[in-house]
RNA sequence: GGAGCCGUAGUUCAGUCGGUUAGAACGCUGGCCUGUCAAGCCAGAGGUCGCGGGUUCGAGUCCCGUCGGCUCCGCCA
């Protein structure tokens, strides 16, 4: 007995002909005279009847011993459904296989849930997560990911990438995340760490003459975890010689293009750029959400003769006052404004002031502070219409920011104003090199210090390093960050001046990054490219809201928000022989702890 | 490292102010049933209320601890 057919594929084309499916019982309908089941594969359901009269007793008989989820293979003829039995909800409802022979091909226990359910509880679906695969759902999450994949090879292919693999086991460096270690037998005591992305490598490849490099790389960070973070996740991870920034922003737009198109989502390219000053002055953040308006509106001037206090302290201090113009429709009450007073400070903010604009005028009670010329000017540099709120936060501009932008996307989502059918990407670019510390005061890479400054601001990174502007840039779609890339610095010399403004001189620079500054000083290109957060844009592509990703949808076996396995068990304890073979000889005994 | 929410039948949940024998739906088991596809009807089984301690005449309910899951802050390219 072989399959002869997928259950999902058989249409009317197949009547008359006797076919063999193999798959799980979905469901069994027992009418005692004829019992229907549904088969179900990878490829959906099919309808199978065990008829005494039409396939025999033996089919019949078989199909009443059946249970939910065995294995089973049905053999009989593909009929026509009679006139008004078609079923419009599946895609094989047309037809269905009358059994001449139903063979279980192994048993089930009951599943600890069913496949059919809705709201399955995350701790069964992760302890039992075979099970959970084969839900539908989560069939069509895996065979989009896969097709995702597939998408981007070929589209990188398409333009000369070549796929290469990098080492798992690789050298503990002190920059980024807490790595993994694997402790090394050979040479007891010391120990390789995984990859938290394969940047040095690939920069590697690039000096290696590779000239264009991709791979669907594994990236292990040992930090805590989120529903958009797992201790494993998969870039897509590129990187091209003798390129510059437009190069790379304009591969990554086809790339995007080439894989949004398995979800049937058009993509417009090019891509809006934004500056990073502008991104954070209009949307207080450095991944905007451009789905919707209500922009931060910088009112500074417009309060400067104010005397209320905390206006007048926080620009004194070189703060700022800036301000949201909420389309409220009246709709925001006095609790409401409270929970976004809450909000504001659990972000550093000291407050949040509001005025509320109602048809009879203003409302606040703030307003006995504001002279009433600097009121109007207010709602005239607002743009303030009867119904809306008007939102204040005063301080140091990375609070004023933060604060605003977070308060902008939680009104944006919970009044409606987010177009949830689009898709807004958008570059932005021209991150400053370094920031100053708010604390210390000490200069430091925003990002990382390894990235090709603009070439005009090179000689800034003496006289005024706060004001070099990086090669560097973010792939945003929906307010959620897909990439990070650079244009990397190539050059030995100006790697050590770069790293000397950020106080690390030249023998702990070698120390470091010995290494990378090793390998370009034998002659490596310039070079550029970005790693993309697959797992985050697969969950983008199945329909999952940017603002609420929860990867663990998209990855076949992840891990709990505490780095476990709930279906392997891991991590476990391991055996003392073990370890000392490796070379551990005292470990944290976790029941003991 | 910190904060919050949750844990009751196989599953999803309800359980009032601390008070008799902890309920419902789905699922499951058995019976009936020849056109269902969320099949239907009848009957039945199924519980260490996560675990440990405390308060109380009495705890699913209150308190403390602990384990697990989730969310957020810190952390993380």
């Amino acid at each position: 007995m072989r399959r002869t057919h997928r259950c999902g594929s058989l249409r009317a084309a197949q009547v008359g002909e006797t076919v063999c499916v193999m798959g799980w019982v979905h469901s069994r309908r027992d009418h005692g005279g004829v019992i229907f089941l549904d088969i179900r594969d990878r490829t959906g359901l099919v309808q199978v009847v065990g008829d005494p009269q039409r396939g025999g007793a033996a089919a019949h008989q078989a199909a009443e011993g059946v249970r939910a989820e065995y294995v089973v293979a049905a053999v009989g003829e593909v009929v026509h459904r009679g006139e008004g039995l078609g079923n419009p909800r599946i895609a094989t409802g047309e037809i269905e296989i009358v059994a001449r022979e139903i063979t279980v091909l192994n048993t089930a226990l009951h599943p600890p849930f069913e496949i059919d359910q809705e709201e399955i509880n995350l701790e069964q679906r992760m302890r039992y997560r075979y099970i959970d695969l084969r839900r539908p759902v989560m069939q069509a999450n895996l065979e989009l990911r896969h097709k995702a994949a597939m998408a981007a090879r070929q589209y990188l292919s398409s333009q000369d990438f070549l796929e290469i693999e990098t080492p798992l086991l690789l050298k503990a460096t002190p920059e980024g995340a807490r790595d993994f270690l694997v402790p090394c037998r050979l040479v007891p005591g010391t120990y390789y760490v995984l990859p938290q992305s394969p940047q040095l490598m690939k920069q590697t490849l690039m000096a290696a003459g590779c000239d264009r490099y991709f791979q669907l790389a594994r990236c292990l960070r040992d930090e805590d975890l989120r529903a958009d973070r797992q201790p494993e996740h998969t870039q897509i991870d590129l990187e091209m010689s003798f390129v510059e920034q437009d190069d790379v922003l304009t591969t990554v737009e086809g790339l995007m293009q080439a894989v949004f198109a398995v979800a049937g989502i058009a993509v417009a390219a090019p891509f809006p750029r934004l500056s990073y000053g502008e991104a954070m002055e209009r949307y207080g953040s450095d991944k905007p959400d451009t789905r919707f308006g209500m922009e931060l509106i910088d009112l500074s001037a417009t309060v400067a003769s104010v005397e209320f206090r905390v206006f007048a302290d926080a620009l004194a201090s070189g703060g700022q006052v800036k301000g949201l113009c909420v389309p409220a429709k009246g709709q925001l009450s006095r609790k409401d404004l409270d929970d976004l007073i809450a909000f504001s400070k659990q972000f550093g903010a000291k407050g949040m002031a509001w005025i509320a604009v109602d048809a009879e005028g203003l409302r606040s009670s703030i307003l006995k502070f504001i002279p009433e010329d600097v009121q109007r000017a207010l709602v005239a540099k607002m743009g303030a219409q009867p119904g809306d709120m008007l939102l204040f936060v005063a301080d140091r501009p990375k609070v004023v920011a933060d604060v605003l932008g977070r308060l902008r996307l939680r009104l944006g989502h919970q009044l409606g104003l987010v177009d949830k059918s689009r898709h807004n990407f958008l570059w932005v670019i021209d991150f400053p090199l370094f920031e100053k510390n708010a604390e210390s005061g000490a200069i430091e890479p925003m990002h990382h210090p390894f990235s090709m400054p603009r070439a005009a601001d090179i000689p800034l990174l003496e006289s005024d390093p706060l004001a070099v502007t990086a090669q560097l840039y973010d792939l945003v779609v929906n307010g959620a960050e897909l990439c990070s890339g650079s244009i990397r610095c190539h050059i030995p010399d100006l790697q050590l001046k770069i790293l000397e403004v950020i106080g690390i001189d030249r023998a702990e620079a070698l120390e470091r990054f010995g290494f990378l500054l090793e390998v370009f000083s034998y002659g490596a290109p310039p070079h550029g490219g970005v790693g993309l957060g697959f797992d985050r844009i697969v969950a983008i592509l199945s329909g999952q809201e940017a603002s609420e990703v929860d990867i663990r949808e998209v990855i076949a076996f992840p891990k709990t928000s505490t780095g476990r396995d709930l279906m392997l068990g891991c991590p476990s304890v391991i055996d003392p022989q073990q370890l000392k073979e490796v070379g551990i000889l005292k470990t944290v005994d976790p029941a003991a702890e």
